[in-house]
DNA sequence: GATGTTTTTGGAACCGTTTCCAACGGGAAA
DNA sequence: TTTCCCGTTGGAAACGGTTCCAAAAACATC
């Protein structure tokens, strides 16, 4: 089926290629009877325009890029939904790239030929390089970080310091003392001053204004995973001080907490405190005591800063802008006093 | 910035604009001198070729459609997940379509203007009506349905009645009798062939089998969700001769199932068994037995298979290809004998 | 009916690639 | 020296839209 051309479309019409487009754009300045007299030929023809063509032309494309580590985070699946609904609602194309290391992004990104073929990009979680965020800025593309920290790009964040205290916090209140933290690695001395290491330092703040002493053994990292933490929680559980409370710096590594529990077949709470961190789906499930952050609005927030961006752009640099949602915790049944 | 163009670049290295697209295309027929001077040429503008005019003059996109449910179905990330693996090494690109009900998917497929922005299209677990795989058809775009079955389109799948009779026959060999199945609603009439529906009749097949009357009491379905579930959960263990097992047609129903039985004190798998189906990573964190389908191979089959159409396109009608998958039984500790 | 104004319309030029075809240059053969 | 051939090369045409500008048509005014 030899598919029809707008050009087909005028000579059907008997009207000329400009008056075809406009009506295609619902211009209004088409009289009413050349506008039946075209929208008959599109039927008659089954036209359909091609939407790269009109992409060419109009230097857009209605195509969205997100950038994230989907499958080894769970959360991100949950901000992405955020994001899914205002694009939708823009009537704009989600395309998706995922990256599960810090290598693989910096691959994706270097293989974006260009910045043409989206209008703007979220990335999530993993914060580009300078040299990328300067090759990001030079293409003029519009870009919004989510849960990541780039000092000269916008972005939609929570109060990490505020997330590691009020968890930490927490387990003081309910009497322990001798309270672990499990975090993943912090990769790259530039990229210290994560997420994780900032929850680490609300958790000192906590401690420190109890007058609870910090022991470095009871800080333990790894590659974030549900695997390597069951690990870091093992080595805690052995100690010959174990901790009666363990705060993770995520959920999934909270899941591998509470299986180490359960191959000790220590019960939790009773005999040991698990808080975890994100309030991820599953943590409902599991009834996991965890610090609830907005994964869902994340994502709508963070594509609402990104159209504000798009349209925006001829004033060339929208300022730098920094969004902070809200934390709270929320209980469930693996926090309680210690044994 | 003005973003330069092929023919600056031809202009640069003194060549015409033939030359250089033979150089970015890397074509034998360019004299070794002449492809280093373009090269400078390049490098000198930081000239990156536009990915919309060369789909456009190629009429290829290197962009694959998905469209699935992936919020409301779990099982869709860990599918997509495969998909994204093939899709990666062969360089092409991912389009999200997220639909979460029948009508938005009816949506999403009208909306598609053409099937001229990706090259092929995958379909997870919501099968298009024939109306809409009429235009499929014609418009030549390869399709391949994963999770999901159509006459018409290559698919790949799964054997459900199998798969119910699985699950249904561990339980009756775990001495189980009462025997209840719990499954999403069956939408349409025609959507009755729809995987639940397998799941059904493998269920009968295996009580039949066993010589164990069929209760109607037993069966109960509803909208697919945890909630739901829970409800259904609850309507049968409220029964006068409540079931010593429940069966479910997904994962995430045996989640309900299991908080159901936490809201009633019943201890899992002592006073009731629950066996899901799917096996998504869930499934593993509440130790729940279900019958394993391979979600990330689907996901690599199918993009497989499709990538195979799109490579035969020339002789048009590639036959129409089915894939089943194996299924194998799960044992975790939500299982057991009955009380 | 002539003139001026506004609304509609046709179509060339453009977006930035690829590809095809003709032309060119240089070496080998006659 | 002429002829032929082949590896390179330049550039026009094509992909299918949008837009701009000038011209035509419609209408208003005198």
């Amino acid at each position: 089926m030899p598919t029809s051309t707008i050009r087909d479309v005028a000579r059907e019409a008997g009207v000329g290629v400009g008056t075809v487009s406009r009506v295609l754009n619902s211009h209004p300045s088409v009289r009413e009877t050349t506008r039946r007299r075209v929208e008959r030929a599109i039927a008659a023809l089954n036209y359909r325009p091609n939407p790269i063509a009109r992409q060419l032309s109009l230097g857009r494309t209605s195509n969205i890029a997100v950038v994230a580590p989907f499958f080894i985070r769970p959360s991100s699946v949950e901000r992405l939904r955020g994001v899914e609904t205002v694009l939708t609602e823009r009537k704009y194309d989600l395309v998706l790239y995922n990256v599960e290391t810090q290598d693989k992004r910096d691959e994706v990104f270097r293989k974006f030929p260009r910045f043409d073929t989206f209008d703007g990009l979220l990335v999530l979680t993993l914060a580009p390089e300078d040299e990328e965020v300067a090759r990001l800025l030079e293409s003029g593309t519009p870009v919004v970080l989510i849960d990541a920290n780039h000092p000269q790009l916008n972005r939609v964040l929570i109060d990490d310091v505020r997330g590691g205290y009020l968890a930490t916090k927490h387990l003081i209140e309910l009497g322990h003392t001798r309270i672990a933290y499990i975090s993943d690695i912090l990769e790259s001395p530039f990229r210290f001053v994560g997420a994780s290491a900032r929850r680490f330092e609300g958790y000192r703040q906590a401690l420190a204004e109890a007058g609870i002493e910090y022991r470095p053994t009871y800080y333990r990292h790894d590659l974030h995973g549900v695997q390597e933490a069951k690990g870091l929680a093992h080595e805690l559980l052995s100690l010959s001080e174990p901790p009666t409370a363990i705060f993770t710096a995520s959920d999934t590594q909270a899941i591998g907490v509470l299986r180490a529990a359960q191959e000790r077949a220590l019960s939790v709470p009773e005999e040991l405190s698990v808080i975890g961190f994100d309030d991820i789906e599953v943590a409902e499930y599991l009834n996991l005591t965890t610090i609830h952050q907005p994964l869902f609005t994340s994502g709508v927030e963070g594509a609402e800063l990104l159209f504000q961006c798009i349209s925006e752009q001829p004033e060339r640099q929208c300022d730098v802008l920094e969004v902070i949602l809200p934390l709270r915790l929320v209980e469930r049944q693996t926090t309680g006093p210690p044994p």
